[in-house]
DNA sequence: CGTGTCATGTAATCAGTTACATGATTCA
DNA sequence: TGAATCATGTAACTGATTACATGACACG
């Protein structure tokens, strides 16, 4: 039997293929849509896992011929599948790496100009505070919006997620901001 | 002119040639223990890099013989480097893309047993409020420890991010947990 | 005498993105 | 008619990690 890739992206596909069966284009629209946040998954890479899935019996495959061309390609999880998404939940989690240019920055910051530090702080903040908005409205949204759902539970934390991470950025960029504004303002007095 | 690799890792070494000159094994500890926590380099990724700088002129080498071998090579930043180094800083600054496999487990909670991602919050949580505590503890003792560098205040900016993004997942964390623990108990009853 | 640190490097591998190719349908 | 969306796929590339190879020195 051959081996999956060691990609958590399978196990992405492997989650919406839980919810019923579906095509390539489809998980890849509700990707971008609801986890890109958090996860993202290219064409390039979900075509191809798609079809090691499919080899390693994880998934079967029909063509739905709607007259259209190419016929789309549904996929549906197998009883594998299932056991095998549900065995990676008490496997252990990968801490998540981050990697940020702009700490890179700041922290070699006193090498160039604090002006360009402030400018892009400012558009970073300016964007970070437009989705901490976004974050609270869907929080008091989506209880009423998807009542129906049983996983509703679930979706909210990971939306509470969103709103602490951008609550954290803001809060902590408005305090870098007056540090970095300092600083200008003593390397050209007056 | 040959170019250069379009790695922000290449600047991060600038930035630390721009204290002065070292080898790429010292580049290699500076990185790993001052600012591992906002970017990564391997040691197949430093010294490729560092040839290449010497290509294009950016930095300029020569070994020191200790008696050891092989020979310490050491690199200075040059004038371009410091040119080059510095343009960087008025260039857009490319968003922290984060992939959080934690999230993608718990936007898919609802097909395993609530109790596998209690355990992995649990774990994280702890690892969270430990390096909370670090912060704590850096963002005090820096100040006295460090009060001679005249780029404190951007080492104190880098540390204040990491305090404000611990704070923020342990804060999340807790209240994630309290709705599993919810939803476990619903699922056990008695 | 063996483990850890200092010190440099290369080759293989990997996950993932980007660019490209194809072509039907829908809508302004 | 031409742009946007639906739909699938591959090849090339890239940034980065891992594993490996080499060897001296210091410390207990």
């Amino acid at each position: 039997m051959p081996l999956m890739k060691n990609s958590k992206t399978t196990y992405a596909l492997l989650g919406w293929l839980s919810t019923g069966p579906m095509s390539g284009y489809d998980l890849k629209r509700l990707t971008d849509r609801y986890i890109g946040q958090f996860w993202a998954g290219s064409f390039g890479q979900i075509y191809p896992l798609l079809h090691d899935m499919l080899d390693v019996g994880w998934v079967t495959m029909h063509e739905e011929r709607t007259g259209s061309n190419p016929a789309k390609k549904v996929y549906t999880i197998t009883e594998t599948g299932r056991r095998e998404f549900v065995a990676w939940f008490s496997t252990p989690v990968e801490p998540d790496v981050a990697r940020s240019e702009l700490l890179l920055r700041i922290f070699f910051g006193s090498f160039a100009p604090p002006e360009n530090l402030i400018e892009c702080l400012e558009g970073l903040l300016k964007d970070s505070r437009a989705k901490l908005a976004l974050y609270e409205s869907m929080r008091e949204e989506f209880p009423k919006q998807y009542a129906h759902l049983p996983n509703l539970p679930y979706i909210m934390i990971t939306l509470d997620r969103g709103f602490v991470v951008h609550q954290g950025f803001v809060e902590w960029a408005e305090r870098a901001l007056k540090t970095l504004k300092n600083i200008a303002s003593n390397d050209h007095p007056q």
